[in-house]
DNA sequence: AAGTGGTCTAGACCACTAA
DNA sequence: TAGTGGTCTAGACCACTTT
């Protein structure tokens, strides 16, 4: 049998109990000191198993409390419906781009901070906007979206310069459109490519998100392009592994 | 201004250096003894900094020889190209499944471990069946998909008994049919609704896949349903988020 | 043999939360 | 005020990698 350490042994053990249902999804664990007590041992690997868990996104926990089991309660997001393809006109939904109609269908709350400026497009986005970093301006629509007041999503969308301008994209502030922002400044799409990256958040990532440890990312890029083949809009959206199922559906043909 | 531990500034100086590409990818930064001389520290917070950074998925260390700056060159894996639309019957993709196809025209190396067994569904797969976790029965093929010799995805398909019996779903090794397993068994699949969770590994999915701290996972659930709407096959894929991007792309109706 | 990270201990002081 | 986690120290011994 492979050695285990104690450290390992104390992790497995709170492990288990999470998988079994002893200790449910919000619950509180046993105190450091209590653990120490528990397998004989010091508060520097009592801590260090705790780590383990909090780093695999099993628990969370909050100074003055204590561990908790953290729970996951997550938001369908369908980036497959497009913008342009909604038709609402009355109801709730009726104004919202797609991403707050969707979550106003699941019952909750959206709102969004937006703010609107240009700048020189980051190499991700000049690679993907065939621009160059050094000579070219793209605007840019930084967005950080809320479900009932809670950080959601970052959504950048990066448009070139001559696709925005004098266009309802320039306008500062959460502007909706029937149809989008894109078919309204003239430019339909019709094509996107979409990547995926999982990985870790950076620093201003989890900040601006507020996520605790062990929370991993999905990076989602989309690239937009018109009739001539065109890149015209760049978005990158950061959505948190633990607020959002991402869904596709595909039709066999 | 906020006040900052002393573990916080050492990993931001780190991460300063790894992101100004004063620490490029696959250098290997200062021992934890030079960081203690550097920062005047003790050896326990310039682990704890190192830590910091491993578990961002920057950073891997390997014990006797010391941390290094993570590289990640990622494979692309487009889940909406489907085996059933595969034409190839020659050149090195000739009977290749979907995966393997890709892998190929990426000049990599693929195979496979399979292993079929028979149980009991899991909840989560007797839920997008529509079976019962107690009286029904899936027939299961476990797969673990090596490019280059290097495990790179955990991909585990479940069929219902009725569905899977007498066809080459059942056949033990790496089977591959013209189409697919489905199409041959008869199951012609018309729509797939496909959900994709970020989190982090299990310890178990951690050592299957060789994962270092800090590398998130995709957890890919593919259900596919038959002309008549019923659920016939799960699909469940773990593809760590340092080898993969996801692609998936849409043109416009 | 020398250098590196991996594990563990036993103490200290601080900041936050709750009763 | 008592209990909780957050940070930090200074030492110890071990296993692995390289020379």
């Amino acid at each position: 049998m492979a050695e285990q350490t104690l450290t390992a042994r104390i992790a497995d053990a709170i492990r288990r109990d999470i998988a079994s249902g002893a200790a449910p999804p919000g619950s509180t664990l046993p105190s450091e000191e209590g653990l120490v007590a528990q397998f004989k041992t010091s508060r520097g690997t009592v801590r260090r198993a705790l780590a383990v868990l909090v780093n695999e996104g099993l628990v969370g926990s909050r100074a003055g409390r204590g561990y908790y089991v953290r729970q996951f309660e997550r938001l369908d997001w369908r980036p497959g419906k497009f913008e342009h393809l909604l038709h609402r006109r009355d109801g709730p939904e009726a104004g919202a781009d797609a991403w707050a109609a969707e979550v106003l269908a699941q019952g909750r709350q959206p709102s969004q901070e937006v703010d609107v400026s240009t700048a020189r497009p980051p190499a991700a986005v000049a690679d993907r906007l065939k621009l160059d970093t050094e000579s070219d301006i793209v605007v840019v629509r930084k967005r950080l979206r809320y479900v009932d007041e809670v950080p959601y999503q970052i959504a950048d969308s990066y448009y070139p310069q001559d696709v925005a301008e004098g266009t309802a994209i320039m306008i500062p502030g959460d502007v909706t459109v029937p149809g989008g922002l894109m078919s309204a400044a003239g430019h339909r799409q019709s094509r996107y490519f979409d990547e995926i990256f999982v990985r870790m958040p950076s620093p201003e990532e989890a900040f601006r998100l507020d996520l605790t440890a062990g929370t991993p990312v999905a990076e989602y890029v989309r690239t937009g392009f018109n009739g001539a083949g065109r890149p015209v809009r760049v978005i990158i959206t950061i959505s948190p592994g633990d607020r959002y199922r991402i869904i596709m559906e595909f039709d066999a043909e």
